[in-house]
DNA sequence: GATCGTATGTTATAACATCACAAGGGGGCA
DNA sequence: TGCCCCCTTGTGATGTTATAACATACGATC
């Protein structure tokens, strides 16, 4: 079966074709303009399947001829971000396709420090309690772990 | 009640010291050394009671003359967030003192975006299911939430 | 006093992000 | 038709954060 979110191999020539449906649809339905520099920038980081950096997006818009500049890389990937089509990963001040696009969600990652992999997972309102007892009113949380993934573990000997 | 790891008002006249402390043992038994550069570190960022950027510490340690170029301040920080005696908050790109020192802990945070003050709290093993489902391998978690902290949310009206 | 490890000093640059201002282009409306 | 407004893009300049690479200092040990 395709396993199109953790770390495990996976077909994922769906999860563009069906992720840009889905924010085409999105964005119809807010009434936004999922304009052409939009619409391949989350196609590029789609395709990559992988964290990429603001400069490396910026290059392969480059290359097409769509901007040069970085406000046109920033611009758009803050606007996927804002409409949840995209997630930052602050640790590793880079972007990465949402893979469950379309629902609402705190999204939550991990990030192999051997092969560099991300893989999203969902988290159950993380610091919540911690956030009530303090009065804390929460809007957003970052929620990343660093390690290995199964790949990238040493072997055991035995 | 002193309270100085929330968002209360507390006294922390005595957090510098205690903290200074903590870490001056903590070397001592780890057989490393906290030098002056990285003790006045640990200091400002005690002082300062909140999250400051690389650059605001190495302001401070090159007006008192112990450093002006950028890889001090970060050799600095580096080591003391390898000993755990400071946390690196990524959505801020800054550091802040270790709220608990002398307990190893898995870090969080909750982020004001009205005053900028920042609040640890302890996680309890985040992620930790997702991790064991997908045999991802854990070794640092970023937990971080941000919002409005008691004192910046809007007053009811009622 | 040679060697080694830890820490520091310094230059330069990489990498990430935003500001400010100009210009295009479509839709609504007089 | 002409005008205005708003959203979006183009572009130059700048600001901010972080590290690479190389050189030096200094104490410990043998």
């Amino acid at each position: 079966m395709p396993e199109a979110r953790g770390f495990a191999r996976h077909d994922h020539n769906c999860c563009v074709t069906d992720a840009l449906k889905v924010a085409d649809d999105a964005c119809q339905t807010r009434k936004i303009q999922l304009t052409p520099v939009r619409r391949r920038v989350l196609e590029i980081l789609l395709e990559s399947h992988s964290a990429m950096g603001a400069y490396d997006v910026l290059a392969r818009l480059d290359a097409e001829g769509l901007g040069s500049k970085p406000p046109v890389a920033y611009r758009a990937l803050g606007f996927l971000v804002e409409q949840g089509f995209v997630h930052r990963i602050e640790r590793l001040n880079a972007f990465i396709a949402c893979a469950y696009p379309g629902a609402t969600h705190d999204p939550a990652f991990m990030i192999c420090r051997g092969c560099g992999k991300v893989a999203e997972a969902l988290t159950a309102g993380p610091m919540r309690d911690e956030a009530e007892q303090s009065g804390f009113q929460i809007e957003q949380t970052v929620v990343e772990a660093e390690g290995l993934c199964p790949g990238c573990q040493p072997k055991e000997t035995a």
